[in-house]
DNA sequence: GATCAATGGCTTATTTTCAGTCCATTGACT
DNA sequence: AGTCAATGGACTGAAAATAAGCCATTGATC
C-alpha cells in the first residue's frame, strides 16, 4: 500500500463525516443545549427551568458546569434567576435574537439546514399519522396546537417548534424527534437572522391545524404532503432573502460564537459577553 | 398498535428531548465515534488510520484521550497499532462483532431505528440525483460502488455502509449526511447482533447498482423509491428476528457498555475488558 | 551502515469538570 | 411573627482532560 495517503485515497474527505466528537467544552456544549431548549419552545416563555440540581442531572452535567451555563445566559438576557423556595430560572417573555445578521456565505448553511428539515420533518409526520397515540401525546399535541394558535408574534416561533417537536414525538422515533427538534432549532437560528419576519402567520395557522386534523384522522400521505407544504413558506423565505441585494452589517453573534470560557478571574468590566 | 408505554411516557416529558449534553466521559465517547468509523467503513479494513496527533485533532479530543481510546479498540482486537515512521494504527480484517444478541426488549430501539432510516436515506438518495456532483465525488461514489460490489461477505457490511454515506454526501447537506451515518452504525450495529446474516447479498447488489444509476442519471423519484426499496429486506429481517422465538444467552457487550473507566493504576490482570 | 523524518510512547503542568457539602434566601404556610 | 422546605450561591478536593514537550522506534533512503 502507498502509505502515503492511506485509507482510500483523499487527503482528509475520509474523516469528514466522522465530526469531532466534542463541539466544545462542557460549558459552551449547556450554553448552547439549553439555547436550543429555548429556541425550540421546550421551555416557554415565562416558565420556570427546572431546579439546578435536577437539570444538571437530566442534562449530564455537574451542577457547577450548568451554574455557568445559567449565569451566561441570564447576562445574556434570556433567564432570570431567583433565589429562594419558589425561585429559579425563569424564561424572558421577549428571547433577545442573535445579531449576525445572514449573509450570502450562508448559502450552503441555509441549503444544508433546509434540506435536512425537508427530509426530516414530513417523514415525521407521515409516522406520527401511521402510530395511535396515547391520550397524553394526544393531548400535548392539542395543547401545543392551540398555544400557537393564540400565539403573540413575538412569541410565535418557540410555540410553533413545540408544535413541530411534539408532532415529532409522534413518530415514535426518539432519533427522528432529536431530528426534528436540531432541525427546528436550527431553522429558527436562521430565521433569527434575517430582519423581517414577514411570513405569513395566519396562513400558518391554518396549515398547522390541517396537518394536526390530518394526523389525528391517521391520514399519514396527506400528513407528510400537508407538512412539506407547510414547511415551503418558511424555504422560500431564507432562500428568497439570500438572493436578495445586501445583507451588511451587525453586530457581534452568538450561536457557534461563544465566548472562550474566561480563565479564573472572571473580568469585572465585561458585564455581558453576549449581544444586547 | 397499541402503544400502552410505546417509547415514552415518561413523568418529565418537557425535557425528554433535551436530551443529555454529553452521553459520557471524552474517553467512551471517543472509543464510540471511532467504532462507528470502523463499522461505517470510513475506516476501511486493511486500512491505517491518521497519525494520531491528526487523528486527536480532527476529533477536537486530546491526544492522551485518543491514545487511550485506540489503546482500548486495540485490546479489543479493532486495530493493530505499530510505532515507528510508517508505523500506526491498522484496522483489522475482520471486524470483532458485538456479542450481546437482539432480545425483544429490544423491540423499541429496532423500530426507533429502522423508523429513523426510512426517513432518512431515501430522502438524501433523492437529493443527491437532483444534485450535480463533482467529478470528485462522482468517483468516490462509483469507488464505493464497485468495492461493495466485489466485497467478500465478512467485508460486506462496512463497505456497504461507505456506499450509502457516500449516497448521502452528495445530498450536499452535511446535517443530512451525518443522520444517514448514524443511521447506518445504529443498523450495523443491530445486524451485528442477531445470529444470521441471511440477507440476500446479491440482490442488495443489484439494488445497489440500480439506485447508483439512478443518481447518475438524476432521476430523483426513482433514486428514493429505489433507496426505500432497498432498506426493506433490511427491515424485514430485523422485524422477522425480533417476531421470531427465542434470542436467549450470549456474552457481554461492546456498545453503550463500555468499561467505565480504570482510574490511575489500570488493573494488569484484566488483559482485554471488551469481549473477545 | 548511517541518517532522518514520521510516528507511537511517555511525562508534566495546567485547566476544566465533577461530586459533595454547607450556606443564604425566599415566600407559603401555620 | 415564626417555621421550614425548596431553591440558588459558594467552596473544596478529587478526577478528567488538555496542551506541550521530549523520548523511542522504525524503515525508507542515502
Amino acid at each position: 500500500m502507498e502509505p502515503s495517503d492511506a485509507l482510500g485515497g483523499q487527503p482528509s474527505a475520509s474523516h469528514r463525516l466522522l465530526g469531532p466528537v466534542r463541539r466544545g467544552n462542557a460549558f459552551e456544549e449547556t450554553v448552547e443545549h439549553l439555547l436550543r431548549g429555548l429556541r425550540v419552545g421546550i421551555f416557554p416563555s415565562g416558565g420556570r427551568l427546572p431546579a439546578e440540581r435536577d437539570l444538571a442531572d437530566e442534562l449530564g452535567v455537574s451542577r457547577a458546569t450548568l451554574r455557568e451555563a445559567l449565569a451566561e445566559l441570564q447576562r445574556a438576557g434570556y433567564l432570570t434567576i431567583q433565589r429562594g423556595r419558589y425561585g429559579g430560572a425563569v424564561v424572558v417573555d421577549e428571547l433577545p435574537t442573535s445579531g449576525v445578521p445572514l449573509g450570502r456565505d450562508d448559502y450552503q448553511l441555509v441549503e444544508d439546514v433546509l434540506r435536512f428539515r425537508a427530509a426530516v420533518e414530513p417523514a415525521a409526520a407521515a409516522l406520527a399519522a401511521q402510530a395511535a397515540p396515547t391520550a397524553e401525546r394526544r393531548v400535548s399535541l392539542l395543547d401545543a396546537l392551540r398555544d400557537v394558535d393564540a400565539a403573540e408574534p413575538g412569541q410565535y416561533r418557540p410555540l410553533d417548534s413545540r408544535l413541530h417537536v411534539s408532532i415529532a414525538e409522534l413518530s415514535y422515533s426518539p432519533r427522528l424527534a432529536a431530528a426534528v427538534a436540531e432541525a427546528r432549532a436550527a431553522t429558527s437560528d436562521l430565521l433569527d437572522r434575517i430582519p423581517f419576519l414577514a411570513s405569513n402567520i395566519a396562513h400558518s395557522k391554518v396549515q398547522h391545524r390541517e396537518i394536526v386534523h390530518a394526523i389525528l384522522g391517521a391520514d399519514s400521505s396527506a400528513a407528510r404532503e400537508l407538512m412539506t407544504e407547510h414547511l415551503e413558506a418558511t424555504a422560500s423565505l431564507l432562500r428568497g432573502f439570500l438572493a436578495n441585494p445586501e445583507p451588511v452589517g451587525g453586530h457581534g453573534g452568538i450561536e457557534g460564537n461563544f465566548p472562550a470560557r474566561q480563565i479564573s478571574a472572571r473580568e469585572p468590566e465585561s458585564p455581558s459577553s453576549l449581544p444586547s
